[in-house]
DNA sequence: CTGAATATGTTATAATGTTTCAAATTTTTT
DNA sequence: AAAAAATTTGAAACATTATAACATATTCAG
């Protein structure tokens, strides 16, 4: 496997999910945090798409499973799996995604290609440090940043129209 | 006036609004933009705020006014200013403020204080330009970004509780 | 085992945003 | 100025996203 997937090149996305699976478990395990079945499933169908999953995607999803949820029940996973730092938020889209740095400490920058849909993760220390910079500069006292980049991916530059 | 207004620190804010309005006709005039009655009284209630204004903060006002106006209006009159580079939409707010570099291309950054809900918008170029390094390193061709902070502005820090 | 904490189920509802089509207004053309 | 075209607004219904409140079930700690 390579240092990091790129979900717009075709990879073996089913080794993507059991590893984040596998290091979901191991980090919960570490925090004492409780991976219950419905967490699990849900950080699941988060993972099995590259491209952001809106919570009511996740319900129908559960529900094709035949596991009859109402919307709370989602919500719920979904917070805990961002408390754990598991998935993300995608703020401009409503929607979340798994996140690939699970573990690490990280301030996520998100590349968002609007034509295919697919959205890449990074993180770039020189823009958060300049992010920083810039905000005690103003005397004022970061703690959450979002940061979502709306474009176009390498391949939807050159041949568009993809899914 | 200061070169530039601080939410958070007391200052004539009627005459940032009137300015801010004054700028907007302006500048519609100089796009052939029609700044109607609605759309200006939309401009004009978001800056009344320093806080981000949600659509529907925007057509309870409308209301109060006595304009019985539906959703679709707000959220028309909203796409036209911020197609105009009136106003920016927070997205982790759902929520909308005042451009305060109208007029100028730029790309906006904010910090928001989740003590008193004061937004600031600053642009950063040094940010901008570690944004565009970050994608474009990876292929990644950025029309768009989205970057709000969440923290305590100076004032919040010092002396927490303020609305 | 028992009580406390945590997690899930369930119903209802709130908050945010869009679709659609009709009417009015403004602009352009004749 | 009148007609045609484009733009803007009105209005009703609906779609999507998210939360509140309370009951039940499960897990954990002593």
């Amino acid at each position: 496997m390579p240092a990091r997937a790129i979900p717009y090149r075709p990879h073996n996305h089913d080794a993507c999910v059991s590893q984040a699976l596998d290091d979901a478990r191991r980090i919960c395990q570490r925090q004492n945090a409780r991976l219950t079945p419905i967490r699990e499933r849900v950080l699941e169908l988060i993972w099995q798409s590259h491209k952001p999953l809106g919570a009511y995607d996740v319900l129908a999803e559960l529900a094709s499973d035949g596991h009859n949820a109402a919307p709370p029940t989602v919500y719920r996973a979904l917070d805990f799996l961002q408390q754990h730092g598991l998935v993300h938020r995608i703020a401009s889209l409503n929607a979340f995604i798994g996140c690939t740095h699970a573990g690490q400490s990280h301030t996520g920058m998100f590349l968002i290609c609007r034509a295919c849909g697919n959205v890449l993760e990074l993180t770039a220390p020189s823009v958060s440090t300049e992010v920083r910079r810039a905000a005690t500069s103003e005397g004022f006292q970061a703690e959450d940043t979002t940061l979502e980049i709306a474009g176009l991916c390498p391949r939807c530059q050159a041949e568009p129209g993809h899914e």
